[in-house]
DNA sequence: TTAGGGAATGAACGCCGTTCAAGGAGACAC
DNA sequence: GTGTCTCCTTGAACGGCGTTCATTCCCTAA
């Protein structure tokens, strides 16, 4: 009985996650409603709350699902085809401009959860970031063979957060009304700029 | 008679924002509530909507405000003193990081505003928002004195954008914890990097 | 003094996440 | 079959939210 009862709860689980996961790509994060969610899963308010401790929790599952889509979509487009290491950081950053735009809501609902001081940041984020790091790393180790280590973390750091910053508001159209191909090409701009060898 | 209204509707309007400004600072948008703002205005709820169409409309005032300081602290820091062209964008990237480093929560609230289709993005926005191309567009120019209004037009956004998602990623430990000194750093490399002029 | 009218009020509304007393379902003994 | 014990599920209820609007208040002008 402890058995079946564990089963059902598992799908439950899924089942949550599954809606919330349709949900937050068709309207976003404010979707996720309790009461609209369990009509939705077939069961009471309060079936959530014993396969969840709160609401957001299920936010936070529908992220890591998210999460892994986007190393996995990354990886594809990289892993498929030999490039040059430039080439390789513009097709990284594209893959990530590319899964940002053909699913927004996702992956703006990604950074809507707040890592504060108490929380300690989830294994599974820390785990795929680093797996994106690796992608970036490696290419740059190619170009800066002479940097030492933390000089190429730090790069790596750098060049993922700065084509964050230029995919989030480029998306999210802060910047004025940018198309889909400005921002590649802006992308491949800056990724140029940056990897180039001689000094000023 | 309808001068003393609209006097005490400004004045109580002036009231509200400069409570919720500080509470914004102080506690991050989750602390504009109807009811204890009120109760700090000395004003009962009903009266917030006498000068505001919505709760949120408060925010977006303080919004206003706090762009407007970042704008002045750029200025400041940039117009105090004459610099290579490199070293002003390094200046005006670290008074960004400053500013949002002092003014965490009120610089995250900047970007806590969805900007929807429907709704058009507010003048003062757009204004201030010219205003930092501004001078991340001179310096550039002075660089690349060879290049096309739009390809200076596309570095400008490509970098202001980089820089924004060092200081986001950065000052939000997404990426752990790195302390506002190497975030300096890596901002200075990547903008030095940017600005080489010879190609690879 | 009082009648009229625009402005301020706060109880009330509908919605939210979350809880927990109450009821239901299954296992076992007799 | 029936009673009992245990564990699980349920949804009404709770406190808190933004927002509204019937009511009250107050000022002006006759």
């Amino acid at each position: 009985m402890a058995r079946a009862t564990a089963q059902r709860r598992d799908a439950l689980r899924k089942t949550l996650i599954d809606i919330a996961e349709t949900r937050i790509e068709a309207e976003g994060i404010g979707a996720i409603k309790a009461r609209p969610l369990a009509e939705a899963a077939g069961c009471s308010v309060g079936a959530i709350y014993t396969v969840f401790e709160e609401l957001h929790d299920i936010v936070i599952a529908v992220n890591g699902r998210t999460f892994r889509r986007l190393g996995a979509k990354v990886a594809a487009d990289v892993e498929s085809q030999t490039l040059a290491p430039v080439e390789t950081l513009i097709a990284l950053s594209h893959a990530y401009l590319h899964f940002a735009a053909q699913n927004p809501r996702s992956w703006r609902t990604l950074f809507d959860v707040e890592f504060t001081d108490d929380m300690e940041v989830p294994d599974w984020y820390l785990e795929e970031l680093r797996r994106l790091f690796d992608f970036i790393a490696a290419p740059l180790r190619a170009l800066f063979p002479q940097e030492s280590d933390d000089q190429i973390q730090m790069l790596t750091r750098g060049l993922f957060s700065s084509v964050h910053g230029i995919v989030l508001l480029g998306l999210e159209r802060r910047i004025s009304g940018v198309p889909l191909e400005r921002l590649e090409e802006m992308i491949s701009l800056i990724l140029r700029q940056l990897t180039k060898q001689t000094v000023s």
